[in-house]
DNA sequence: CTGAAAGCGCTTACAG
DNA sequence: CTGAAAGCGCTTACAG
């Protein structure tokens, strides 16, 4: 058996003017009840309804998307990979969670990767009116040019951009320094007093923030900040990063780990080292994904709920477009996950 | 400043009138220089071209695809997150690649999320001409179903889903018998005799051939196999198949793992159990991600250019639509990276 | 090689 | 509440 339809061409498919027939009525009134317009009698909407099922009627995208001077396309950009940096799960989590939430809606989901070597391609295309609206999950410096997009496409951003934006800005994150602020908190109820750091990228907001976050929380219970070291978001810049604390000599008795990436590499040096978990040191991070549950012992997180950003994000650019008047930032929720690296 | 063009409403844009007006020539001729048609004057390609730069035209997809009755967009399906599952790099690496392939063509790429609980959803939307063809990354039984669709849809496959199927099907894939066997080979090239294995799910092709290219090698050389346990893609997986591999009491000298997710895991339980790697077990696996990077030490990979593969698919993809006569399988080139688990 | 015209399948004022 | 008509911005036979 072979393809029926001439190549390229879409397969057969019923039109607005055949349900229209079908059910006795104009096409102008077959596309009010398929647009959900009021103004049609209870009877009409039944009598297409009815045609539609019996046909199996779908509208054709293009053909609305003409009409509407719309794309119902939104865009996810990503940062283009970046060796153990896109390995990171956040990046698949948030598309899936995307994705999932786009098809309850009337917008198809595209990705754009923003290449390093020409970011511009990538606005270009944005402004080009291919999409109704963009979730942007870069960020690199690259980024803050995005300001100036944002005047003419609704936007919704997956990080704070760097630089200062005025009302048109959306951001749908969690609250980072309540992310450091929990798992800290955390080691201080375990009983822990020397609490140590290892911090994101600090030139990225969320770095530091999660940052200020564990020593706000360390001055708060009156206790001493421990060692701060700055990591990557990757296994071995947490392995680096862990050695450092733990050749500083200085003594600690837990840490806060700022990406659970970074915290299972440094979890290898600690059992290379001979150092217990959690007896010696405890360990709470942050991301409640493979790198957090697959460690042994298993590590206490904060959970991002990365997967539901993503659908928060979708989420808030339909209602962008749909051009309701929204806040600034969006947040998203965070828990804790209780795990043995910080039992007892 | 506002968005100063109608909530909604793509930002005005020229239209092919006007550059056709520009150029002092028909539309229909200015539309044939756009599509490239060999049936224009060299001086009126020029003229138009100059207009098209000129006020920046760029086509209106909609109205493009409406004319054209096609669609210009490929999905890409994959399965609904699972757990540890999804976390594997292995999806967003696809993803990636077959991305950045399709923005170098006329084909905008669309995530569709196939739901555990209702996958016959998506096969909807596939089968009412929403897309000119489908991506498919599902390997669960599901896909089977997808046979069907391949009659009227053109589809890829990048795993090759189980069943019986005509010359209508079209697997883009790593060779997996190569697979082991390369990874096999360089174990015993490095001088070791008893070779055990960690398998995939063997209710999956790869998992079964993985295991059948590590069998034949060792036999080839005339080896007896070593043990032989069955894994699922996870680092906890793959810490349990290690311990059973080790309490099994059958001495070994080598294991191939057939996924680096799953090495992760073997590795910390060869730690915990304090046998050395590379002197007591050398290591080789496959993947070549932050899996095979991060454990200390590196482990030795066989790259499945998983990235490419997602560019390969997406190229197949587009040669289907347009017609071309393309072979049942596409094989995706794989390559041996030493690191110090076989080091010596 | 080029143009006038029809058509792709919807939506949406405009009348009634 | 409903319909006839125009229009969305392209592509593509059909003539010439």
């Amino acid at each position: 058996m072979t393809i029926e339809t001439p190549r390229g061409a879409m397969p057969w498919s019923p039109t607005l003017e055949e349900v229209a027939a079908l059910a006795g009525v104009s096409s102008s009134t077959a596309s009010r009840v398929i647009n959900g317009s009021p103004r049609v009698t209870e009877q009409t909407v039944a009598r297409v309804n009815e045609a539609i099922a019996k046909i199996g009627y779908v509208p054709n995208r293009a053909a609305r998307n003409l009409a509407r001077r719309r794309t119902q396309t939104v865009a996810m950009v990503i940062p283009e990979r970046t060796a153990d940096f896109f390995a990171d799960p956040y990046f698949a989590e948030v598309i899936q969670g995307a994705a999932m939430h786009a098809s309850s809606t009337d917008y198809s989901l595209t990705l754009l990767i923003e290449s390093e070597k020409d970011p511009h391609k990538t606005q270009q295309y944005l402004r080009r009116g291919n999409v109704d609206g963009a979730l942007v999950l870069s960020h690199h410096s690259a980024s803050s040019s995005y300001g100036e997009l944002a005047r003419t496409l609704p936007i919704v951003f997956g990080v704070r951009p760097p630089g200062v934006f005025g009302d048109q800005i959306h951001v749908v994150d969690v609250d980072n320094v309540a992310v450091g602020a929990l798992g800290t908190a955390h080691l201080i109820e375990r009983g822990r007093r020397r609490v140590a750091t290892i911090t994101g990228p600090l030139d990225t907001s969320a770095g530091r923030e999660r940052m200020e976050g564990w020593r706000d929380t360390l001055v708060a219970a009156g206790l001493e900040p421990g060692g701060c070291e700055e990591g990557d978001y990757t296994p071995t810049g947490g392995a680096r990063a862990m050695r450092r604390l733990l050749d500083a000599g200085e003594p600690f008795d837990a840490v806060f780990i700022a990406s659970a990436q970074m915290a299972s590499g440094a979890v290898t040096v600690l059992k290379e080292r001979a150092v217990r978990i959690p007896e010696e040191v405890a360990i709470a991070t942050a991301d409640n994904n493979v790198f957090s549950t697959s460690p042994s012992p298993a590590l206490t997180t904060v959970d991002l709920h990365t997967e539901q950003k993503g659908a928060m994000m979708m989420a808030t650019i339909v209602r962008l477009i749909s051009g309701e008047q929204i806040g600034a930032e969006t947040l998203v929720p965070i828990d804790l996950i209780e795990r043995e690296s910080t039992a007892v």
